[in-house]
DNA sequence: CGTCACATTGATATTTGTCAAGGCCCGTGG
DNA sequence: CCACGGGCCTTGACAAATATCAATGTGACG
């Protein structure tokens, strides 16, 4: 018998060796043995379309994922509100998952923005692998170090003040990002909706609608409909330095 | 010879067996013989003074440190910008310097809110020991998740709108923290200025200065200068849960 | 061509920041 | 012991930013 995992993973043919974001992903700097014991845990479930759920908030914790390609945010639904709040957004070589290690049930829920790959790695499996490779276990903190450091940077942009510095921030972060798994840094997807946007930083839509026209007739960046370029780094770059 | 941190050590006696946080802190769930190992490589610095920086934005890492008594604000200096940021507050048994494993180095300042103590865990060290320990091992990385969900909570109030909720918030947030570490829940001290406060929240300290007003006459709490007494926990609840 | 979700734009209300003044607490020095 | 000074906190008046409400526009897809 054949498990639908399977066959994908057998279709796909994908193995982290020949993977272009091997050198940015969890599996960075592993040696040839650990990548290829790495490589037999690896799951790929079938994609996700736009709106499907990698992980809903409540359910056990099983199982991190790593990005392949497509985005997917994290929301959480707290007691007693209607609105969801979102909390981040993952792109391809990212890690899901990482704050429900030692935990029962997971604390958010995970959509897809757009259709989306994943990498599923059973958490137990993963873990004793770390036993045997060292350089797995330290790709793992390192890995979680980042995302601590990633959440600073995020609350820094919350606690800036004016709408300007909050979304001048979040895409600079994005631009960051994209560079660093080998996009461009000045042409990408919004795959988010504006109400993503404006929850993510706490604004209104409106606002972060108003403030992206205001940037593009500022020449700051260009946009049309969810397709972003950035025309001035340095511009954006100087609303966030701003005292 | 003798180094002033050892002379520290011998004279206080510390061990993490006999530490009233044990069981809160990394060391949770360590067998006798990982315990004393650890306790050796535990190094106690002198005592900061309320003000002092224990760790320096810039300045190469070397350590961890856990937090024996006192309390601690994280803070960082954006290039460009005269205001510095508080990006988290350090209470007992809490771990800092996580965010900088892997890197070069530290990426924010931690300055003491008042006389505190700290255990100091050499790095270097603390990763051999978690070499032969898998319990320390899964304990730092259930620390490190930890941490990330206490950002999750971070950024889902600072994106919740009025600084109503963003302030019942972080009380109750202090509430949850010293509770779990065996002080009360209902009385504590705010040891961290109103700018502090507002600089964590984003928020000016005169709208925090306000909004504990008006707490305080809704008789959710009762404040005097820094000496904070909760009068309904349900009643701070609420606020954070209004859609 | 119509529908639906999403995005933009405008008018108005509310919240919060800013500026300014004054008060309180505490340590220091006369 | 008391007066003084400085840091921190509170309070008020006002201005600015942003949320809210409402209407309209746009693009994808059946």
């Amino acid at each position: 018998m054949t498990t639908v995992s399977q066959t994908y993973r057998r279709q796909s043919e994908m193995h982290c060796e020949g993977c272009s974001l091997h050198s940015t992903c969890l599996t960075r700097g592993l040696s040839q043995v650990a990548l290829e014991a790495f490589d037999e845990i690896i799951v790929q479930p079938r994609p996700l379309k736009r709106g499907q759920a990698l992980v809903r908030q409540g359910q056990p914790f099983r199982s991190l994922y790593l990005v392949r390609t497509g985005s997917l945010k994290q929301v959480i639904r707290l007691p007693g509100r209607q609105d969801e709040q979102v909390i981040h957004f993952y792109l391809p070589s990212e890690a899901v998952g990482l704050e429900a290690i030692g935990e029962e049930s997971c604390s958010a829920s995970v959509v897809a923005l757009e259709t989306t790959f994943v990498c599923e790695l059973p958490f137990e499996q993963l873990e004793s692998l770390a036993v045997e490779h060292d350089a797995l276990r330290a790709e793992l903190m390192r890995c979680m170090s980042r995302e601590l450091r990633g959440d600073q940077r995020q609350v820094c942009l919350l606690s800036g003040r004016t709408a300007e510095q909050r979304l001048a921030g979040f895409l600079l972060g994005l631009s960051r990002r994209f560079h660093a798994r080998g996009y461009s840094r000045y042409r990408f997807q919004l795959t988010m909706s504006r109400a993503d946007i404006g929850s993510h930083l706490g604004l209104a839509l409106e606002t972060v609608s108003r403030v992206m026209g205001r940037f593009q007739r500022q020449g700051l960046v260009k946009v049309s409909g969810r397709e972003l370029t950035v025309r001035s780094l340095e511009g954006l770059e100087a609303l966030g330095e701003e005292g």
